[in-house]
Formats: structure tokens, C-alpha cells, sequence
DNA sequence: TATGTTTTGACAATACTGGTCGAATGTAAT
DNA sequence: ATTACATTCGACCAGTATTGTCAAAACATA
């Protein structure tokens, strides 16, 4: 299973850039950068943007593994996961009208 | 489309109690419960569960509610609502094994 | 060992959330 | 219109959580 961390240690690799690199280019601390990958903190909405653009990854892709990730996290202690995504889905359904 | 607010709100007015009974019933400051029912706070999951024992309404029908105004709330400006809620669906599966 | 990269952890700054309380507003009866 | 009561508003405080910074520790590799 995907997440935000992997994908963007992935494409860093790939690119083949160090952490210093990348934190002199997004301008964000590179300890920091070094816990997105590894899923210990959470980016902002910005700085997932940053990273979309900088490794050429595609901005939904990104954001869909960020939020997802922040919602996986908010339920897992919750038993009821399942209904409450059923939930959450007609409320936003119902929203958009 | 139903939400936790109108949820308690409903229950009070079915039981015809006032904000300040309930408030002191709970120890819950009234303006707090006020905005509760008005959708205006979130409550604690411990004040759901309090909620729910005194009014008599199921637990998980409460919770549920609670947690996913959360989540539709978290997800509202995005229009890949969609795709997050199949993604953390995935992950919290995934999670589980 | 020496050099370069990544990770860790303590700390500060900031933002967010929840609670308190008095004032303001709304409502209905007299 | 005044009284009495219920609800809502808004400003403020406190506690918590989140984010950023930095230097030291750990990890590699030559």
C-alpha cells in the first residue's frame, strides 16, 4: 500500500537528489523532509504542491495519498471506519448540490 | 442529509429538555452544547458517548455521525473527495491485517 | 579515519481547539 | 412595553497539537 512518504522518497531517488538539494530548492528544514518520507509528520497542503511540482508528480496523485493518508489516520482506531466513510461520502455528495 | 447537531438537538427537543438542563446534567457549559446542536464545535468523543447515554441513542449511530462530519468537514473544498475516500478505504483495509 | 548523508531529539514559535462567562438576542406571556 | 426565560454571540483564556529550527548522533562508504 501506497502513501505520501514513499512516493516522494521515490522520486527523489530517482532524480537522484540528496535531501540537502531538495531542502535548498523547496526551501523546507531537510530533517523535515527526511520525516515526510518517512510518514512521521505531515506537510501542508503547500508543501505537498511544492513537491508535486519540483519532482514533476502529478498534483492530484500527490494530494489524493496526502488526504487519504490524514483520513486512514483519523479512523484507525475506529472500528466503525467502514460506515463512516459510507457517511462522509453522502454528506459530500450532498454538499456539492 | 442528517449530522451529529441535529442529531442532539432532536433528542433534546423529543425530551423536552432545556440547554441548561442538559448542560448541568453533563457538565457541559451551555453555550458549548448551543453550539454543538448549531454544528458551530466539535465535540470530544467523550462528550459524544455522554450525549449518547443521556439521550438513550445508540453509541456507534452517534459516533459514526460524529466522525464523519469530520471527515466530509476535512474534505469539502476538494473535488477528489471521491478518490480520497476509496484510497483511505484501501489504506484502513490494508491497516487491519 | 574522514567525508558526506540521513535521522533523531530537544526546543521554540505558532496555530488550533476547547472552555468560560457575561452580554446580546430572541420569544412568549401578561 | 415589560418581564421572564431560553438561546446565541463574542471576546478572552488555557491547554494541546502542529510546525519549524538546529545541532548532534547515527549511518554509510571510501
Amino acid at each position: 500500500m501506497s502513501n505520501f512518504g514513499d512516493l516522494i522518497r521515490l522520486a527523489r531517488e530517482e532524480k537522484g537528489f540528496f535531501l540537502r538539494q531538495v531542502a535548498a530548492e523547496l526551501e523546507i528544514d531537510q530533517a523535515i523532509i527526511s520525516k515526510f518520507e518517512r510518514n512521521e509528520r505531515k506537510p501542508t497542503k503547500e508543501q505537498v504542491l511544492k513537491f508535486a511540482k519540483f519532482y514533476k508528480l502529478d498534483n492530484e496523485t500527490l494530494l489524493v495519498e496526502w488526504l487519504s493518508d490524514k483520513v486512514a489516520y483519523d479512523l484507525q482506531d475506529e472500528n466503525l471506519a467502514d460506515k463512516v466513510l459510507k457517511a462522509a461520502e453522502q454528506k459530500i455528495k450532498y454538499k456539492k448540490k
